[in-house]
DNA sequence: ATAGAATGGTAAACTGATTAACCAAGATGT
DNA sequence: ACATCTTGGTTAATCAGTTTACCATTCTAT
C-alpha cells in the first residue's frame, strides 16, 4: 500500500470525532483508583517485586512472607491485571483458532467439535481461545501476523485449510507456533494432529464389501484437502481389485463437502453406475445429502443403496434411515490440539504430527449388497 | 475460600519450576529489540506523543507530520503493540462469548450461526471475540468477573442462559457491559436481542390450523428459556378456542431442546392423544427427533402427522422429509448482538432491547390434515 | 573466628503505549 | 503595536506488572 497516508485507522476507536460535551467523567464506582499491586504491597508491608513473585509462586519467597501477601490479596479482592503481566511477561497465554471463509464455518459441527475440545482444555490450562476468521481481507492486512505481532496470541490452530491457503506458511515461516488441526501440509511440514482417514476408510470399504458390495461408489470432499485426497487413495486401492479394469475414478465424485453437491453426486453416480449397491461419502453431510437426493428418487436407502459416510457428527443418529458412518473424534482431537500447542509454545515440542485413531459407527444406511440378497 | 493460603495459583504458567540451565537467549530474530514507537518518533525526528496522535487519527496533527510518521511506520513495519495500547488506554477491544457449560454447545448449529454473525461484525468494527465456557468452575472461581477484573474484555455476550444462571447478575451488577443473545431475563432486565418466537409461534399455529389441524402437539424446550414459555404461552393462547376445554397443557410435553427427548415427547404426546395430526417442535432438533421416532413406528410425515419445527437450521433442509420450519435469522442476530455490544461500551446506549422478526420456511413435513383429507 | 555461600528480599529499570499539562511561534483583534 | 488566541507539537507522568542487579543477614565449612 503506497499512495497517500491518509487513511490507515490502525486504532480505529478513536476514529470517533469529537465527542459532544456533557462533561464526562469517566471515574470507577469505588472511589479510589483500581487496586493494584503497590497498594498489596504496601499492605502486606513488602516490595512489590516480593509480590510480583507470590503471585508468581517463586520459590524465593517464605511461606510466611507468601501467606501475608496472598491474606492481603484476598482480602482486598486483587487480581493481577493480565495487560501487564502479558506486556513485561514473555507470554500472553492466548491462543486463536483460525477457520476459514466459509460463510457458516463455525455453524458446522464438525468445527463445533473441535472447538469444544479445543476450549475446555485451554481453559484448563489457562488460556483464553480467541475465534479468528481468515477472510480474504483479514490476510490481505496480514492480520495472521498481526495476531502475533501485536501481541494478541502465542499460538494459533488452522482448522480447515488446505494447501492454497498460503499464508499459513508465513506464520511458520516467522517462527510462530503453529498447528494444523485435523488437516496435513505434506508440503510444508506444518506441525499437525489429524484423525485417522486411512485407517477409517480402510475399515469403512472392508466393511462394505464384507456386505457384499462390490461396485461401490466414492463422494470425495474437495481435492485441495489432504484428509479427502487419503480417502480417495485408499478408496481406489481397495476397490481396484473388484473393478475389472475399469477406471476407479469414473466411481468417485466430487461433493465438495456440502449436502448440496453431495445431492448431485450422488445421482451423478448413479447415472453412470446404474449398478452401483453402496455410496460411501467423504463427510457426512454429503452422506445425507445422498440420502435426501436418492429418497427424493424412489430409491431406499439401505434397500436399495447403501450409505456410509464420515466423521459421525451428531446429527447422523437422528436422520431417516440414522447414518452408519466413521466416528472421528474431534472432540479429542481438539483437545491434543490445545495440549500440543501449548507444549509447542513452551518449548518441549517442536515436531507434532499425532494420529487419532478413528472407528466405524453402524446404523441403519447399510446393509447386505441388495444384488446377492436372496428374497 | 478462606483457609491457607498455599494454593491460589494466579499466574500458572509459571509453575514449571526451574528451567534446566542451556544458556537461554531469548533474543528475537531480527538483531535489535522489537522496533517500537520510540524508535519510530527517532526515525521520523517526532515525539512519541506525536506517533501515538498519528496512530490514534488525532486531529491536531498536521498532513505533512502525519504522511511522515506513517511512512516511517510503513518503511519499519510498525505495528503498535496492543497490549501496551489497552494498558493505558480505556479499552481492550476485545469481547467475549460465554457459552453454557453443554458438553458440545458450540457443536450446536443453533450457537454456530450466532457465533458467525457475532465474530463477522466484530472484527469489522476491530474487535477481537473470545470464548468461553461458563463451567461451574469456571464461575466459582469467579471465571465471569475476572474476566473484566483482569482486563481481558471490554464486555461480554451470554448465549444460551436461562434465569438459574445467577452469575449473569453479577456481571451486571457489577455495571459491566453485558448483553443476553437471544434470551430474555425479564426480573433482572439485562440488555438483549432476540428473534421474536412470539411472532414466530403465532405463524406456526396459524399456519397448522389453516391447515386444518386441530389437534395439535407442542414439544416445547426447556422451561428455564423464556423463549421456550414465550413459545407455549402463544400456542395455549392460539389453541385454546379449538380445545373444547380440554386443558392445553396435555397437548404439551417437555422435550429439553434435544433429538432425543425430542423423540420421547412425541411418542408421550401421540399415546396420549391418538387424534393429533400435527406437532410443533420448540426447535429443530426436537422435531427432527419427533420425525425419526414417528418414522421408526411407521407414521408417516407428513400423511398421517404434520412436524413444525423452529430455528431453521441448515440440517433442516436436508432431512427426510425436509422440515418446515420458522426460521430465526440467527447470523443476522450475531451481527446486531455485535453491533449493540459495541455501543453499549461506548455508552451510546444503556438499554438494549432488540427484536429481529422471524418468517415461516415451508417443506415437506406439513400438509393439509390428515383427518378432513378426501382420498 | 572468619571467609564464602545460601537465603530472603528490595530498588530500580524495564515492557510499549496514552494523555494531561505546557510551550513557542504565527495569526488575530483593537 | 501589543496583548490574546490558535496551532502543532513536546515533556513527563501514568498504566500495572516483571525482572535483574544488588544488599543484608544467617548458615556452613575450615
Amino acid at each position: 500500500m503506497p499512495s497517500d497516508g491518509e487513511s490507515s485507522p490502525v486504532n480505529p476507536l478513536k476514529s470517533e470525532g469529537s465527542q459532544s460535551g456533557e462533561g464526562r467523567t469517566p471515574r470507577r464506582k469505588g472511589r479510589s483508583k483500581r487496586i493494584g499491586i503497590r497498594q498489596v504491597a504496601e499492605l502486606a508491608d513488602v516490595s512489590v517485586a516480593t509480590v510480583s513473585m507470590v503471585i508468581n509462586q517463586n520459590p524465593k519467597i517464605t511461606r510466611a512472607t507468601r501467606q501475608r501477601v496472598l491474606r492481603v490479596m484476598e482480602d482486598v479482592g486483587y487480581t493481577p491485571n493480565r495487560l501487564a503481566q502479558s506486556l513485561s511477561g514473555q507470554y500472553t497465554r492466548m491462543l486463536a483458532v483460525l477457520l476459514p471463509t466459509l460463510r457458516h464455518s463455525v455453524a458446522d459441527p464438525y468445527f463445533g467439535e473441535l472447538l469444544s475440545g479445543i476450549c475446555d482444555r485451554a481453559a484448563k490450562r489457562g488460556h483464553k481461545v480467541l475465534l479468528e476468521h481468515a477472510k480474504p481481507e483479514f490476510i490481505k492486512q496480514q492480520g495472521h501476523l498481526e495476531l502475533f505481532d501485536r501481541r494478541f496470541v502465542d499460538g494459533v490452530f488452522c482448522v480447515g485449510f488446505n494447501e492454497r491457503h498460503g499464508f499459513l506458511r508465513d506464520i511458520a515461516q516467522a517462527g510462530r507456533p503453529i498447528l494444523a488441526v485435523n488437516n496435513v501440509f505434506p508440503e510444508w511440514d506444518l506441525n499437525h494432529v489429524v484423525c485417522d482417514y486411512a485407517g477409517g476408510a480402510e475399515q469403512a470399504v472392508t466393511y462394505l464389501q464384507q456386505l457384499g458390495h462390490r461396485r461401490i461408489g466414492l463422494i470425495h470432499g474437495a481435492m485441495e484437502a489432504h484428509t479427502a485426497r487419503v480417502i480417495r487413495d485408499t478408496f481406489c486401492r481397495m476397490q481396484e481389485p473388484f473393478l475389472d479394469g475399469e477406471p476407479c475414478s469414473s466411481f468417485m465424485v466430487d461433493g465438495k463437502f456440502t449436502e448440496e453437491f453431495g445431492a448431485q453426486a450422488c445421482l451423478e453416480l448413479l447415472e453412470r453406475h446404474p449398478g452401483i449397491t453402496a455410496v460411501f461419502a467423504g463427510n457426512d453431510k454429503m452422506a445425507l445429502g445422498a440420502v435426501h437426493a436418492m429418497t427424493h428418487k424412489g430409491i431406499r436407502v439401505p434397500e436399495d443403496v447403501s450409505v456410509l459416510g464420515f466423521d459421525d457428527i451428531q446429527y447422523s443418529a437422528y436422520t431417516t434411515p440414522s447414518l452408519s458412518t466413521v466416528h472421528t473424534p474431534l472432540y479429542d482431537l481438539g483437545v491434543l490440539a490445545a495440549e500440543r500447542l501449548i507444549e509447542i509454545i513452551r518449548g518441549k515440542q517442536d515436531r507434532v504430527a499425532d494420529v487419532l485413531p478413528t472407528r466405524l459407527v453402524l446404523r441403519e444406511s447399510t446393509s447386505i449388497a441388495s444384488d446377492i440378497r436372496q428374497q
